[in-house]
DNA sequence: CCGCATCCGGGGCGATACTG
DNA sequence: CAGTATCGCCCCGGATGCGG
């Protein structure tokens, strides 16, 4: 992107990020943490491979973004995060805020939804109130490939496979699935309007936040 | 902007706030309050006329810009930021916070500085602690046009005019004006590289935050 | 397969000129 | 003052190819 050339932090801050696809390449790599090139094209249905491939590039060479070597049972590259660049969790956390009214009418006819997006609404909203526990695995379906979720204290890992045990499940259109995990849909009230809950409702209660009251 | 057809709250904040300027222009709403099409352009310089004109359109429909006619005396047009465009000033101070360490080396040569841009800095660090006394107005200069910033309490307002007296005048180059207002450089350390403080140094000091431990 | 590079059509963007 | 109008250019989108 042609830079504002602005002595402006807000506006260097865009030199890096305000082009297409960027933020959502971010969005990406915080929720499935290090990955492959594919396992990216995946999670941002529409981009250009050209474009993937140069906004790595660029996010790179900005100190964002890492690439190593896998070893070599796998012998991949994987591109993670810098520490500088987790430090956009909290930026992207904001914007995901800010947009939340956007979605409440459900998705339009065109707009594509993966289950992996959902765990960046459970990092920003699900806390442990009994983090000395063992973690909590969710399985989420929406209608596309499940994921599954484990959850402990602070932390909302993305759990590859989908393969394993869960504590519980939750079945239902994404609007739903969505409005529980960020706390804007209490759970019974989902339930009445068709999301399926299958498993420990005890270990969902105990991430969810408070109902705080809608008046 | 195309939209990126994704049912996620962060593609649906970028749909709305992701094109080219959009973030630019609500810094400058943000800063100066209600203003003229003319005002805005001054404070963005680079952006096309036909851009700034479409980008307030489209933020203008999406909710986040509202326009009004001034009374007869002045009887010019005024956009202002919604209360929901309001709500963009997290999102902002995250992404200017996120972009201070791209400042570090100063502006580059074909960087142009306003000193109204300060006043974001201002506005997020800047805390009174003595609210209960009178606004303290702070002239900035940096080289260009300079400003006045009043501040009381948590409010930090841009002053127009900048006609009228000053507590206190901050003169030097703009990484030294920046550094004093953000809190990143104590005062002192400001003046021995040159930054010129007429007036009450006492007034300043209500207003800036504990020099955090740099270590 | 995985990680791109190349090619090409269309549209967003940049710069300037012009107008009610 | 508050915008349109116009015109290149380059970024973006979509497809395909291709070396490791």
């Amino acid at each position: 992107m042609r830079s504002y050339s602005q002595y402006c932090s807000l506006a260097k801050a865009l030199d890096v990020l305000g082009e297409r696809w960027t933020m959502l390449i971010v969005r990406e790599l915080l929720l499935r943490g290090p990955c492959r090139y594919t396992d990216l094209r995946e999670g941002l249905p529409g981009i250009a491979s050209n474009l993937l491939a140069e906004r790595l590039r660029t996010l790179e060479a900005a100190g964002v973004v890492a690439r190593e070597q896998a070893p070599p049972p796998v012998a991949t590259t994987l591109f993670r995060l810098t520490p500088r660049g987790e430090e956009l969790r909290t930026v992207l956390y904001e914007l995901a805020r800010w947009g939340m009214p956007l979605m409440e009418g459900g998705p339009a006819h065109e707009d594509v939804f993966r289950e992996e997006w959902a765990v960046l609404l459970a990092q920003m909203s699900l806390r442990d109130s009994q983090p000395d526990r063992p973690p909590v695995r969710i399985q989420l379906r929406a209608g596309g490939d499940p994921v599954v979720i484990e959850t402990a204290g602070a932390s909302v890992r993305l759990h590859r496979g989908g393969a394993g045990s869960v504590d519980v499940t939750l079945d239902g259109a994404p609007p739903l699935v969505l409005g529980v995990l960020s706390g804007r849909l209490a759970l019974e009230q989902a339930e009445r309007r068709g999301l399926r809950v299958e498993g420990s409702h005890k270990a969902l209660r105990r991430l969810l936040p408070e109902p705080a009251g809608l008046a």
